[in-house]
RNA sequence: GCCCCGGUAGCUCAGUGGAUAGAGCACUUCUCUCCUAAAGAAGGUGUCGGAGGUUCGAUUCCUCUCCGGGGCACCA
């Protein structure tokens, strides 16, 4: 019996009970004027009130005295019902306790069901999840789903560092959470390759390359060098070149050094463990098609035009985005004739939904927030659905403390550096494991310590102990060729089972509200329960005690476990290793 | 001025309208002849920033307000 299936019952039982009182008596208790089309006659039907499993889901009680799960449907039904809360909850207890797996339910409090199950019924789980193996958990809430995740798309001028560290973690994660539940999700990387910091990047890089002195306004930094000494080597004639058309060297610079720094940050975010789908690339959003033909952002404005919100004023060229809620109307075009930031945003936008994504989300920084309102505009612009089409999600900065700054990307906290310092384990889990939007402050040297107070070693800790029984249980003579769950009794395997078979849930609330630190809270939970029952019940048997089927039960509790963190580690992107 | 996000235990922070508001750290004890003690057990702490409101019930939702952080462009 899992809580899914305990949910379901709860929800078969409500309705049978409206059912029945809506059957029998006083459907004339005056009130209740139903306006709604094809009322009009007869006697008046009471309104038909619906439930749903979500209306009956379980909670796990933190009081054990409360039972395995507690049900606050009687409270939330009652007063539509027109009866008082603990009658309903006793009518519906009685009922609940008849069922198959459930030992016994009682109402207790304003109108709680408590609910307690057959050790038989709850540790049927532990077989499930084995034979699940990294499917438990997984779901299909979002099935059909096509969504378009942006994150990280950090400028290809320069190497990734701190503030971008927490979008790619938190983005990737967020990625697999919704996969999880059954989303098709495209993991995106907006390259800015077009616009005045380029040209910058160019300056820089030639001048480096050529061995000049750094131009005034040049991107400050060791890596500039470096990307000139590799830039040189590609094209050892560039010194010549540029004797001869300064313009020419200054493209090719440009050219060679971006390609190189792009490929930089993609192998720092393989390294991160953080896959991208598609680096999109800001140039193709201005380049004329084959014969002539329009850009993106020409077609873009055009579209706009025809849903009738674009106007001029000004010689510039605007989109009223005021009418979706913007604090201020957007230019597209300058007066100068050349596009602004936003035309491009507004051309990506409809790439996008071109590319058949439902809901676009994008993950911005605190720094951006003032992009709420021209995104969700656009949304609106292109006649999409504001509240369902677009997300953007917006996270506070992080700041850690230990961390040192990187001469050679100019006194910036540097991914690599953090990589080597920390490893891309710890990084994710104490990035992924804080809401997006508290603002974070984290401490260099406690990722790095190895004990309770870093959680990422506590849960794989937790992991590789469920391998070494494993491999200790094997060597013993404990296999699993018994399964007799009714044997699972002790308040500790109750406890773990009760959070084995949270996990689901947890998983797909996590995907609902985009939250993947929900995997992690749990995670810390999960494997503080494994740990209690660690040290109280054993898989292998002491001294010469012989093998029962007790032990053997118990081994694939503690392979449920296991798999189990397993899944939820691969969630966040974080490894579970089988030793530490 | 307007907008967004925070304010919960000494510290770092969880908490999707429910029961006595939680976890880790820090502090004091205890537990390996025993599968990884990198662990477990016990010990106490709160004006949930403040004031109103909504309701059977508010840390959670609404309004106002105080404090802290971030943001406002024909920059990119």
């Amino acid at each position: 019996m899992t809580p899914q299936e305990l949910a379901s019952q709860l929800a078969r039982i409500l309705a049978d009970i409206i059912a029945e009182r809506s059957d029998g008596a006083e459907r004339n208790d005056g009130g209740e004027p139903s306006d709604g089309p094809g009322r009009g006659e007869g006697g008046a039907e009471p309104p038909a009130i619906a439930v749903t499993e979500a209306d009956t889901a379980v909670e796990r009680p933190k009081n054990r005295e409360h039972g395995d799960w507690a049900s606050n449907a009687a409270m939330k039904f009652a007063k539509r019902l027109g009866t008082n809360p603990r009658e309903l909850a006793q009518e519906i207890a009685e009922r609940i306790a008849e069922v198959d797996g459930v030992a016994g339910a009682e109402v207790a409090g304003p109108g709680f069901i408590n609910i307690t199950l057959d050790a038989a019924s709850a540790g049927e789980t532990a077989r499930r999840i084995v034979e699940q193996g990294a499917a438990y958990g997984r779901g299909d809430a979002l099935a059909g789903q096509h969504i378009n995740l942006e994150f990280v798309s950090a400028n290809p001028t320069g190497p990734l560092h701190l503030g971008h560290t927490r979008w790619a973690a938190l983005g990737d994660s967020i990625s697999r959470v919704l996969r999880a539940a059954g989303a098709e999700v495209t993991n995106e990387y907006y390259i800015n390759d077009a616009g005045s910091q380029m040209d910058k990047f160019g300056r820089s890089v030639l001048a480096a390359a050529l061995g000049e002195e750094a131009p005034e306004d040049a991107y400050p930094g060791a890596y500039i060098q470096e990307l000139g000494k590799k830039v040189l080597a590609e094209q050892p004639d560039l010194p010549e070149i540029a004797a001869q058309n300064r313009a020419g060297a200054l493209e090719l610079a440009q050219e060679l050094g971006y390609r190189q720094q792009l490929a930089e940050i993609e192998s720092s975010l393989e390294r991160f463990n953080v896959h991208f789908d598609v680096f999109f690339s800001e140039r193709t959003l201005h380049a004329k098609g084959g014969d002539g033909e329009q850009s993106p952002i020409e077609t873009a404005v055009d579209r706009l035009r025809e849903q009738g919100h674009v106007f001029e004023e000004d010689e510039a060229i605007w989109v009223r985005t005021t009418d979706f809620g913007d604090d201020k109307d957007r230019v597209f075009t300058r007066g100068n004739g050349v596009y602004t930031y936003f035309a491009a945003d507004a051309a990506y936008y409809l790439s996008k939904k071109d590319r058949g994504f439902g809901e676009k989300i994008y993950l911005l920084g605190a720094d951006h927030h003032g992009y709420i309102g021209r995104l969700t505009a656009i949304a609106g612009a292109a006649g999409d659905d504001t509240e369902k089409d677009i997300t953007v999600l917006i996270g506070q900065l992080v700041n850690l403390n230990g961390a040192r700054l990187s001469k050679r990307a100019g006194n910036i906290v540097e991914l690599d550096d953090l990589l080597e310092w920390l490893g891309a384990d710890a990084l994710r889990y104490w990035l992924a494991r804080y809401p997006a939007d508290s603002p974070l402050a984290l401490d260099g040297e406690k990722l790095r310590s190895r004990t309770n107070d870093n959680p990422v070693f506590y849960v794989q800790y937790a992991h590789a102990r469920t391998r070494a029984v494993d491999r200790n249980a094997a060597a013993a003579g404990v296999d699993r060729s018994a399964f007799a769950p009714e044997l699972l009794t002790h308040e500790t395997e109750t406890e773990l089972l009760g959070k084995l078979q949270e996990y689901p849930s947890i998983v797909a609330g996590a995907a609902e509200l985009r939250e993947p630190h929900r995997i992690a809270r749990y995670l810390e939970e999960l494997a503080a329960a494994f740990h209690r029952w660690y040290d109280n019940c054993r898989v292998i048997p002491q001294g010469d005690e012989p093998v029962e089927d007790l032990h053997r039960t118990r081994l694939w509790l503690n392979d449920a476990a296991g798999q189990v963190i397993r899944n939820g580690l691969d969630l966040l992107g974080v490894s579970a290793p089988d030793r530490l």
